[in-house]
RNA sequence: GGGGCGAUAGCUCAGCUGGCAGAGCGCCGCACUCGCAUUGCGGAGGUCGAGAGUUCGAGUCUCUUUCGCUCCA
């Protein structure tokens, strides 16, 4: 039996008993921003769990694509974790419960995969007793194979408040010959690896609140899950998922890459199960959108890839993970045809990631050398190259290690985890899950009457509250465009709605209002800030058409990767591995304007993603499930999945100016977009700044740039004059006579010259560079002074003191180090006075030091 | 979302405690050479990322901000 046969042997057995089979859906959660991947079977379900909607069918079965972040670091020494995996499982919504759970399980795992009975083990919750009832009664499980447990294993909750239940296990002996002999030996032993956690089912049962109370849910639910890669080793008879049809492979791949073979020396072992599974990961990450960035999913992909390379380095390959992408694509392309069809696309970023990291490691390399050479190395300095060079600790280890320098890692782990704290303590606190649907009207209408379903204080923000409404006219932040804001009325009350977050399928409305003022059940008028939602509309209508523009001038390669509209701008990211040409602007620009003037009619369909799809619709990677898409088209021109707002006709546009494009990221091109009257506004600004500089040069537009070119040269020659002007006039050649006194045999001059002089302290240098120079020169121009003492004083004078002298006569301030001082805000009427002053100080110090 | 580091000539960077903006490479010219490379001499090239503040004076100190690199959530 292989990996394909077994998936298609789950999804048949429930599709069997009346469980509607939908596709797996992206590793990016659609609607709701607090969570990075979709990490289990049930995420794309939340809303259904939660009662917000109603879902296509009280049960259904999947084989979903899941990333799990905090797996990380495990994969690689064990046999069975994953940072990718598929997770086949069932789901009931307030149908069917663990009286059927359980036996289902039973039985798929018996009769149809035909495990060995006295195999299988159960794990219970200790208080489960209804759960204990149904295994002994409704299975041939004996009694003594199930183990009950406590919160840590066998309850379920998806946060402090919410649904949640018990669950139980099933567990896999591998047999007694890989145990640790104890007489205790059981599933979730600690101490060896005989029992293997294959299968959890949960049971939704309660809801719990902030008080810790639990209250029975009125539909209770079912979650499943287990995953391909553990059942698939179980029934082909394999310790470890690295040695199924699904990861061997890619271990031959990098066994071929580095020449080293696996299953002879554990810690390359590790090195090669850490490239099959990154690799894989990575390759199905990028096929769902993500790309290696500094923050958010980027960010977990981009470890990805960089651990992958340092395990690639430690084998001695130099091969990157992009050379194992079309290997991924042949395993799993026929299952996930995201894959097959961006295979190039997917592999030139991994690449760029790759070269990107050599540079890091290359400076990275250069400074552990040049510390290396003082022959120390602290645990700072270890942990400066990681947090902020990014270079692998373990890297500089090793270079210490061979370089005979010691080094204390475990110092380094501390301040690693302290920062890890740090970032924690820090992070945001999420929105409260709402218990119903928010209907968005938004769409025809721009305000509606609306009843308050619940009302949450925002943390951390005093007279801000988390509002949902039963109805709303506000389009939540979703697909790049920006929440639309306004206001609620009710009792003649009106607050702000500032933001609007989504959530599921439930929309956040942040309001400033103090929270207790807006209470449950409360009647609101919601009015949605007309202008800022016509920019809105504006921009997203012109991002799709410039989208189409874009494809047209560029080829169908030319993706869409993301975008951000606002009422005022719009960037718009796409896939494009240069810059583009000026004339390609140009092109894309005259395209873009004329399919505005002609005034396409917009159309908005709600089709099947299918039907969707055949049609002939651009759709984007954060689809959702759900049988009803909207397809919006601009005449038969510009045809998009698209949730957003938009224009009645592509004439309201108006105009639309693009700027240059630059690049973002690996492979990844941005423009931006200025539409409607934010573009007039732009061309008004252009136009008067335009006919100021004509008026003011007086010559034509079309001739300004000829005439400031002139220009320039002009001010560069006369500046180079004036230069050399002033050079003849301070080295003496006619310059202003300076007046010298002597003390004590030390020649002191004072200059006078224009307050316009920038550099006094070049007047002080040429006088002092003379042949028959004097010992200080002292230079005034306007309101300020400069000092500069000769060499053969520079022991016994700081200039600093002089200027002290001065100012302390003539006002204003000043200092110096060494010989030269500045100074300012002098009174230039007691300049000579000040003068005086400073003979009288120098033939003071003089004094004191000879 | 939080932390660290950075932004100075076309490129790579230096600029110590605030006091005359620099080096190497590259570029241009001249010399040497049959020519090229090399070498020597000379030269051009700077809103010191942006904006406020402190100060007589800010590339340097403080705050804000943009962008980049990096670690973490």
């Amino acid at each position: 039996m292989n990996s394909a046969e077994i998936r298609q042997r789950f999804l048949n057995y429930f599709a069997e008993r009346d469980h509607k089979v939908l596709p797996s859906s992206s590793l990016i959660p659609f609607g709701d921003p607090t969570l990075l991947f979709t990490s289990a079977g049930m995420v794309p379900f939340k809303p259904y769990f939660l009662g917000q909607v109603k879902p296509p069918h009280p049960r259904v079965a999947t084989v979903q694509k899941c990333f799990r972040t905090v797996d990380i670091e495990v994969v690689g020494h064990d046999g069975h974790h994953l940072t990718f995996l598929e997770m086949l499982g069932n789901f009931s919504f307030g149908d069917y419960f663990k009286e059927k759970a359980i036996p289902y399980a039973w039985e798929l795992m018996t009769d149809v995969f035909g495990l060995p009975k006295d195999r299988l083990w159960a794990g219970i919750h200790n208080q489960d007793d209804v759960s204990f009832e149904i295994w002994t009664t409704g299975t041939d499980l004996p009694a003594e194979r199930i183990r009950r447990f406590g919160d840590d294993y066998n309850f379920w909750a998806a946060g402090p408040t919410g649904p949640c239940g018990y669950d139980s296990e099933i567990h896999y002996d591998w047999g007694i010959e890989y145990g640790c002999g104890r007489s205790d030996c059981g599933p979730n032993c600690e101490h060896c690896d005989r029992f293997l956690e294959m299968w959890n089912l949960v049971f939704m049962e309660w809801d719990r609140d902030e008080s810790g109370k639990r209250t029975p849910l009125q539909r209770k639910g079912i979650d499943t899950g287990m995953g391909l890669e553990r059942l698939t080793s179980v029934l082909t008879k394999h310790r470890s998922v690295f040695d199924t049809d699904l990861l061997r492979p890619l271990i031959g791949h990098w066994e071929e890459a580095s020449g080293k073979a696996y299953g002879e020396r554990p810690e390359r072992d590790v090195s090669l199960r850490v490239l099959a599974d990154h690799g894989r990961a990575s390759t199905l990450l990028l096929a769902d959108g993500v790309v290696p960035s500094n923050d958010g999913r980027g960010y977990v992909l981009r470890r990805l890839i960089r651990r992958a390379m340092v395990h690639a380095r430690r084998l001695g390959t130099d091969q990157g993970l992009s050379s194992a992408v079309p290997l991924v694509a042949e395993i799993l392309g026929g299952v996930y045809p995201e894959v097959h069809a961006q295979v190039g696309q997917i592999s030139e970023v991994l690449q760029a990631e790759e070269n990107r990291f050599a540079t890091a490691l290359r400076t990275g390399l250069e400074r552990v050398t040049a510390l290396l050479d003082r022959g120390t190395l602290s645990p700072g300095d270890a942990f400066y190259l990681h947090d902020t060079m990014g270079f692998p600790m373990e890297l500089t280890a090793e270079l210490a290690q061979e370089r005979g320098v010691s080094l204390d890692t475990s110092a380094v782990t501390a301040l690693m985890q302290a920062q890890r704290d740090k970032s924690r303590a820090a992070s945001t606190f999420a929105i409260p899950m709402a218990r119903q649907a928010t209907q968005f009207v938004g769409y025809d209408r721009l305000e509606t009457q609306s009843t308050v379903l619940e009302v949450f204080p925002v943390e951390g923000e005093a007279g801000e509250a988390y509002v949902f409404l039963d109805d709303t006219p506000f389009y939540a932040e979703r697909g790049g465009q920006q929440a639309d804001q306004g206001w609620l009325e009710w009792d003649g009350q009106r607050a702000r709605v500032l933001d609007v977050q989504p959530q599921a399928e439930a929309s956040a409305h942040r309001v400033e209002v103090e929270p207790k003022r807006l209470t449950q059940g409360q009647r609101v008028h919601a009015v949605v800030d007309r202008d800022r939602r016509g920019g809105l509309a504006t921009h997203h209508s012109a991002t799709h058409l410039l989208h189409k523009a874009l494809r047209e001038v560029l080829g169908e390669e030319a993706k869409q990767a993301g975008s951000l509209v606002t009422p005022e701008y719009a960037t718009f990211d796409f896939r494009f591995p240069r810059a583009l040409t000026a004339e390609e602007i140009q092109r894309v620009s005259t395209l873009l304007n004329a399919r505005i003037r002609a005034d396409l009619e917009r159309r908005v369909e709600e089709l099947s993603l299918d039907q969707a799809m055949s049609s002939g619709a651009v759709a984007l990677f954060d689809e959702k499930y759900g049988d009803r898409v909207r397809v919006v088209s601009f005449g038969d021109w510009a045809r998009e999945l698209c949730g957003g707002t938009h224009l009645e006709r592509s004439g309201q546009v108006g105009l639309a100016l693009i700027g240059s494009d630059r690049s973002i990221g690996a492979g990844i091109r941005r423009i931006e977009l200025r539409a409607g009257l934010a573009a007039e506004e732009r061309v008004r600004l252009y136009e008067a700044t335009l006919s100021r500089l004509s008026e003011s040069l007086k010559v034509s537009v079309a001739e300004l740039p000829a005439r400031l070119e002139a220009l320039q040269s002009d001010v560069k020659r006369l500046q180079r004059e004036v230069a050399q002007l002033r050079q003849r006039l301070a080295s003496g050649a006619g310059s202003p006579a300076a007046e010298m006194a002597h003390v004590d045999g030390v020649a002191i001059a004072l200059q006078r010259v224009d307050a316009e002089e920038k550099d006094l302290l070049v007047y002080a240098d040429h006088a002092l560079n003379r042949p028959d120079g004097p010992g200080v020169a002292v230079v005034v121009g306007g309101r300020r002074l400069a000092v500069k003492v000769a060499p053969s004083l520079a022991t016994r004078l700081e200039a600093a003191g002089v200027v002290r002298a001065f100012t302390a006569v003539a006002g204003g301030k000043g200092g110096g180090r060494g010989p030269v001082g500045e100074g300012g805000g002098i009174d230039p009427a007691r300049v000579p006075e000040a003068f005086q002053a400073v003979q009288a100080w120098i033939g003071e110090r003089l004094k004191e030091s000879s």
